[in-house]
DNA sequence: CAATAGTTTAGAATAATTATAATATATAGT
DNA sequence: ACTATATATTATAATTATTCTAAACTATTG
């Protein structure tokens, strides 16, 4: 559990106290190899799964904002009933498989550059997503 | 009053029985110069203002998800929490005003073409949207 | 180890959306 | 035009997602 530490000094330095509850949250965010999609609900899931404590849905809520904020995790743009977040905090897009409603990773290196020619006037950029929506090719959506 | 017959017509069109309650959400959404970006609250407060009548908020729902499928109005991916609809149906993309929470057409040709070079296999691209998000340059956000 | 500032929690409150079941309306067939 | 039937509308209830609240708890500082 060496890990753990890694937890405590990552929240210690976005200014957060490293609770108990946050860092079983960090260990189920972080502790992967491949990116994590998930909704609030997706994640209260996983913890009541994967831990055998239960965590109050307030603090998962809380949490994942906090680390939302301190840039830990990055909210993403999808048709807008649920809040997805995602552990990849690189510049990157996303497929949305319409048939399964699953999120996957698109590197940035898979698209061609994005030029925009015309900005709203004395705004700046902040960011640029693209959300690729798929379907299965022998299925007819109505 | 010759538009509504445009109207009942389009409806009819779709499958969709021309009803009074679908004529005038049409008015309130065609009957514009340059496209409206709505969430169903902002649509059923128009229809307050603009008409006189009240319409269930049952059924604007129902209505706006009716004429989506029927592909008169484009549901926009943005952050999680509302959901956006479009009168523009054409392909096209979005800034998103994070300061003032308001959602800004850009037209396909202010962006190079976007080239997806690896596709999930199996599956076709259905659309591709793209989402600016813009902020006040002086203003620090944290 | 005590004080305090920040955190967690259960549950209430709010907001967004969908379901229900009664009533009303549009359409097709006469 | 009239009636039967299918579909739509409505108010309200139910559901779901999210935020708020106030009390109990915990991490940090001195």
């Amino acid at each position: 559990m060496t890990k753990n530490f890694n937890f405590i000094d990552k929240l210690r330095k976005a200014g957060l106290r490293p609770t108990k509850q946050r860092v079983k949250i960090c260990e189920i965010l972080f502790n992967r190899e491949k990116t994590f999609h998930f909704t609030i609900n997706d994640l209260a899931k996983k913890i009541s799964e994967e831990l055998n404590e239960k965590i109050s849905l307030a603090t998962v809520y809380n949490t994942v904002h906090a680390f939302e904020k301190k840039g830990y995790l990055k909210e993403i743009a999808i048709n807008g009933d649920k809040s997805y977040f995602d552990t990849n905090i690189t510049a990157h897009h996303h497929f949305y498989d319409e048939d399964t409603h699953e999120l996957i990773d698109c590197d940035q290196n898979d698209i061609d550059s994005i030029n925009i020619k015309n900005n709203i006037t004395g705004k700046k950029i902040n960011s640029v997503e693209i959300l690729i929506k798929v379907a299965s090719d022998n299925q007819n959506q109505n």
